[in-house]
DNA sequence: TTGTAGGCGTTATCAT
DNA sequence: ATGATAACGCCTACAA
């Protein structure tokens, strides 16, 4: 393997000039410079990363903590995208990823997986899908040892930030569309689990949407799952005028049911999955582009370990009609 | 953070020894074995991985390349029992896992893409949905610069081994299972992409079918998509007596396509993706474990890394009825 | 059986 | 502006 001692032999210079010129230190002059990439190009030297992350605790090691119920299939999707936008952006930052799932610390305390994740020189750390009843990951946030970026979150702290969608205006936005010119009354909101972010400000929207209109709201928890919103509406979506749902796959339950009971009601998700495509047509919902929202929250990592202090990002997202 | 020095402190020997232990040397005496352990144990010591690596070119790096590019849901089901199965896995043996995406390396040749695998001290690789005409990741395991592993392949050589079910005999059992007591003479196999080895291999235990029970059997590639298989079905399903698809999506899409032309067929799929529970009910299919074949897949790669020649290595599937 | 010392490829601190 | 040199944490001959 080619390493920076045969570029810095090859360039007639020292090792550490190599270095410096690669990590673009300041008062290199020119002539250097140009040999030192003229041997890196010559010799095809890609520098080790190993050594570099055990060399430097700037050198950034990331680690992506997936904590997304991973029981359906809308979820899949949105993880692979999440992960996969994730690591592409990273590679263009140069930073080292490693992929975790919570479920694999389930039994350990928060020193546990603190220990492991510093034994990994990690220094950074994306947290997708955090519950706030989630006492591990909650404390490792507030702990404050790594740079954490929360997505769908609302930490800030010197070393946390959150990406996320607006989601409150997205989810009024979606069922004023949904419902505007109707004379509708009673409506079925059909919300996620009681501990998520997400789920919580999007039922704001939901609740300020049926004030503003004197909508008479209902809102059932449905653990973001398809069987349960299908359940929910065959037993009780006679009843309404309308139904809301707090994701896509809970809203194709709710279709599907109504489908089984012969009635028709408006209906609205959240999401944008693909599996809309087929089971969801004309339905309407929020698009989140998952994998730019991860690129996004990469980014902001990277910003928070070179120095800068937390913060709320806002991110794009589209109202669509599948 | 506390390192092997401190732990050779507190247990009052030297750092090589500690170093022996947790390695499992041989000729350590009982008596530092257990001073070493319990000073790791007072100080919580957990090894860095990073420092490992770098030192020993034994330490295991694994790279998992996800080349399941299709953008299907159940792809994506896949892909997360794929990456979930091998680094829940990984942990237990120690392993570091890095995850990569063939899409980030489009542009790239082969040798950058070594050379990229080499700066971050990678020793093996599992490969997912290597297509046999894809040449960038078909030279990376011809090359032989790493200890490969296949998933769902047929390549074997010193350093590369695969694992696989079965899929002709799979293929054959859930078919035959779908046909038998039946007097049905012409079928309809739709199948996946022309290039990937379980197409071919499901392909085949489907033609030895029809040759034993004088099937007449018409094959059609339908790129495992579910639209495409319903576009397939619509066109030409009502001139055949039972559809066999190489895949659930795609039977999905076909059952789609029979219920609107408002026909009846017998219908099987192959994979046991969850969205069957919702939209395949009662279609005969095989169960892969996905998250079980790609921890089998990590622990034939660390065979390979401890010095174990290259091999096939079967797993179980399951005929279902969904 | 245990310890000493050199090395893995970088980065970072000092001199020069 | 450039170059020695000491870390970083661990592994591994080799020596004792």
């Amino acid at each position: 393997m080619v390493s920076i001692k045969d570029v810095a032999r090859h360039a007639g210079v020292a090792i550490s000039t190599v270095s410096k010129v690669l990590n673009n230190y300041p008062n290199i002059s020119e002539a250097t410079r140009k040999k030192v990439y003229q041997a890196v190009e010559e010799l095809n030297f890609v520098p080790n990363s190993v050594a570099a992350a055990l060399s430097s605790k700037q050198a950034g090691r990331v680690a992506l903590m997936i904590d997304l119920n991973v029981k359906t299939q809308a979820i899949d999707e949105m993880a692979m995208r999440y992960i996969s936008g994730a690591i592409t952006r990273a590679m263009e930052l140069n930073l080292d990823v490693i992929t975790l799932f919570v479920f694999m610390f389930q039994e350990k305390t928060t020193d546990e997986l603190i220990r492991y994740l510093k034994s990994q020189s990690i220094t950074g750390i994306i947290i997708y899908g955090l519950a706030e009843d989630h006492e591990l990951l909650q404390e490792l946030v507030k702990r404050e040892e790594f740079k954490c970026v929360v997505v769908d979150g609302n930490n800030v702290s010197e070393n946390t930030s959150s990406v996320t969608i607006d989601h409150k205006k997205a989810q009024y936005e979606v069922a004023e569309t949904l419902l505007k010119d109707t004379d509708i009354g009673k409506i079925l909101y059909i919300s996620g689990d009681e501990y998520s972010y997400v789920t919580k400000t999007r039922m704001e929207g939901m609740k300020v949407l049926a004030e503003e209109k004197k909508y008479e709201l209902t809102s059932i928890y449905a653990n973001f799952s398809e069987s349960k919103a299908k359940k929910i509406v065959l037993e009780q979506g006679k009843n309404f005028d309308a139904i809301v749902c707090a994701s896509d796959l809970m809203a194709i339950g709710a279709k599907n049911a109504l489908l089984e009971l012969g009635v028709e009601r408006p209906i609205c998700g959240f999401d944008g999955i693909s599996l809309m495509q087929y089971y969801g047509k004309g339905i309407y919902s929020i698009s989140q582009n998952f994998s730019d929202i991860s690129a996004k929250a990469m980014d902001e990592l990277h910003l928070l370990m070179n120095g800068n202090g937390g913060r709320m990002v806002e991110v794009e997202y589209k109202l669509i009609q599948n």
